[in-house]
DNA sequence: ACAAAATAGTTGACAACACAACTAAATAAT
DNA sequence: ATTATTTAGTTGTGTTGTCAACTATTTTGT
């Protein structure tokens, strides 16, 4: 069997989420991000990209459509002038909380399907994995 | 925290497969093709998708590029004129050995990680996961 | 026998990333 | 004080994959 269950699990969960974004003129990618930016207010970019496990060329670029849309103003740091501190709008504050709803949905979904006892275990196994794949490839950076 | 493990160790996976086939000739892509095609010798272009949970226009794509790599045939099958037959090479053959090396190379490093128990559950766990998904999807495509 | 529906595969367009190479600003080392 | 290094972010380019719309056969229903 080539079918690998958890990119299954991987792919329907995409597809979760593009189907309920896709009339909210937000994507995928870029709604956990205003997620986050919404729920501090305000937030430096790289403590932003921290937040994620994703490359930072990446975050540069949802970000910029997240102020392309609105959502968000990108400001040059006054203490670090290489840096940004990007701040939520009324627009963004509004479509954040519709995001999280749809996220919530999610997680209500996988709890409907797992117990409690399990989506525990599943969780710590899979941290479990990562954080021996971390020595594995040399990676020292921490976790928040 | 935005961080989600079951991501990050599908990116190491991927991480760890690229570094390994980047001098093989070969994709991460298109390596699980090769290895199926050839376990098989000669197989049906329709069966080759159904062992996959991608798309087959991926799948189009892929087997273009193993047919121009030299590593696979497509013959039109004579019995349905819609449809392919695909056969592997003697290069195909050769390079879909060093595929098989890189493949358990990675399952190795995963069964040193977690026992056989916890490797067992956690597999069982996003089986069933996928189970409910594809009834929540309401698809009704059959495992094989 | 023939129209309608199903099946096999292809193509074009695009989303979601990664990585390498770059600029600009800040920090550390001599 | 200058140079060297590190850090923040950007840009170009490439890979992996999806979906919708299409053509060409084959199968089914009447």
């Amino acid at each position: 069997m080539e079918k690998r269950y958890d990119h299954i699990v991987n792919k329907y969960h995409h597809r979760f989420l593009e189907e309920r974004f896709k009339d909210m003129d937000i994507n995928r990618s870029e709604a956990p991000y205003l997620k986050v930016i919404s729920k501090y207010g305000s937030i430096k970019m790289n403590e932003l990209i921290d937040k994620f496990f994703f490359h930072k060329s990446h975050t540069t670029r949802v970000v910029k459509s997240l102020v392309n849309q609105g959502y968000i103003l990108k400001d040059v740091d006054p203490e670090d002038k290489r840096g940004y501190i990007l701040t939520i709008t009324e627009k963004g504050k509004n479509k954040a909380s519709k995001i999280t709803k749809v996220l919530n949905d999610w997680e209500n979904l996988m709890d409907s399907f797992l117990s409690k006892d399990e989506k525990e275990y599943i969780d710590n196994l899979h941290k479990k994995i990562y954080e021996q794949l971390r020595v594995y490839f040399k990676e020292e950076k921490e976790d928040d």
